[in-house]
DNA sequence: ACAAGTATACTTGTATACAAGTTATTATAA
DNA sequence: TTATAATAACTTGTATACAAGTATACTTGT
């Protein structure tokens, strides 16, 4: 049962069973693979993945940190992710965005802009190619790049918090609107395109109006999630006994 | 060499051995006993704590998270709380609760009120009577108060990474100011009814300059952080060998 | 005296074992 | 049939054991 593999292996290098486990519920609770409400135990997970408890508690550790499981008395109960939570997630990054584009309206962002546009190449690449997971992560590393150039350890620390789930959000997200709304990523581009133009000009207005495209972008995103949980609980619905 | 106990233990009544641990080291590391820049071993940590490094373990992972220590390839190496890193929380302090006072001016707020106004009253029995760990208890408190009206499970997971360095932060800083700056409580109490003022007339200004006072505190509190470290580190020089 | 290679004493990560406590089920009694 | 008590099958948390890898120190050869 430890066969699906919803989370690009290629990106686990160099990470523990632990790390890799979690990766993987991670995917596999937001895909709503593992429904909400449902509880995971120690035991049978060590089972399913055919590891120890040891990988395992590590594990849910991570996810209980990321607020998507609980850790109960009796077995880890699966919070999953709602729309109202989805939408709290992006509210944190407007928030930590907003914050870092202010620290860098104050310092040399050059450097910055040059490796933004590197990475907006790469995103150009990655549609070109039809690659969502390429794609995924280099959106992924766009705004993480942003967030590191503001040199500030605790707002690193909340998106360091953010990212897996984040992450875990857009991947879904983007292997959907590849096969479906292709054309959706002209505006997803066009949106990168202004962030960076905001960034070099240091203009406000235009950094807020992008932010807030990109927020309603995820309007999109939840809508291509709901769809994608349907399709895949509808395959799986008998697996949790 | 486990005898010191810096971290109340009436406050840990129902915490598993990792998490005593991770207060107490945590407190240790905050406090400037533990050196940063020193690294950390799970085996003498867990000969220390008379412990197995099973929560030895989960101690470290907690700390690495709130970002105190490092975990390497060979030892877990402190990083502590720079003056640069307390600026940091008190941002992130400042970021998450001007969000959630925009979120508390669209509901009704007379429960939250009330409940700060209680907590406000515990806080000028704890200074009557001399106690600075009941004093920072409800000092917590009051702003986890606050911060848990505003609904908003991705905040409040913001929240509860920062709370523990917090609140070993303002501990060891109250202890002192019982010590030597008594009259300090004066501003401190004032400072936090504006704050209940603000949250009540939901007054934006208001709650702005509060929140700013309290910042301004901070610098207080560094000061004496550095003094208390200066003298702990002058009886503990030798410890660690 | 110094360079290079080997050996030893560390380190982390995972597996397994055990203790204590909780839930559910089954058996027994009314 | 129902209530209660006892047992069995879970649960978590901690301790211990082991494997694989890394840095330090030591030995050996020149």
């Amino acid at each position: 049962m430890a066969g699906s593999n919803l989370y690009p292996e290629k990106w686990l290098s160099k990470a523990s069973t632990g790390d890799r486990i979690a990766y993987e519920l991670r995917m596999r609770i937001i895909s709503g693979m593992i429904e909400a409400g449902s509880t995971l135990s120690e035991n049978k997970l060590a089972a399913d993945f055919s590891v120890s408890r040891s990988p395992i508690r590590d594990a849910l550790k991570i996810l209980s940190s990321e607020n998507i499981i609980q850790l109960e008395r009796m077995g880890a109960v699966v919070s999953g992710l709602s729309q109202k939570e989805i939408e709290e997630i992006y509210d944190v990054r407007l928030l930590i965005e907003t914050f870092v584009f202010e620290r860098l309206a104050r310092i040399d962002v050059s450097e910055l802009v040059k490796e933004l546009s590197k990475i907006f190449e790469m995103m150009k690449v990655a549609i070109k190619y039809h690659d969502p997971d390429e794609f995924s992560y280099q959106d992924v590393l766009f705004h993480e790049t942003i967030i590191r150039a503001a040199n500030h350890s605790y707002i690193l620390m909340i998106w360091n918090n953010l990212k897996p789930v984040m992450e875990s959000l857009i991947l879904l997200s983007m292997r959907n609107r590849f096969n479906e709304k292709y054309d959706d990523f002209d505006r997803i581009l066009k949106n990168h395109e202004l962030y960076i133009e905001a960034i070099k000009t240091k203009d406000r207005t235009l950094m807020i109006k992008s932010l807030h495209q990109n927020f309603d972008d995820v309007q999109g995103k939840v809508e291509d999630l709901w769809r994608s949980q349907q399709m895949l609980s509808e395959g799986v619905e008998q697996e949790n006994d």
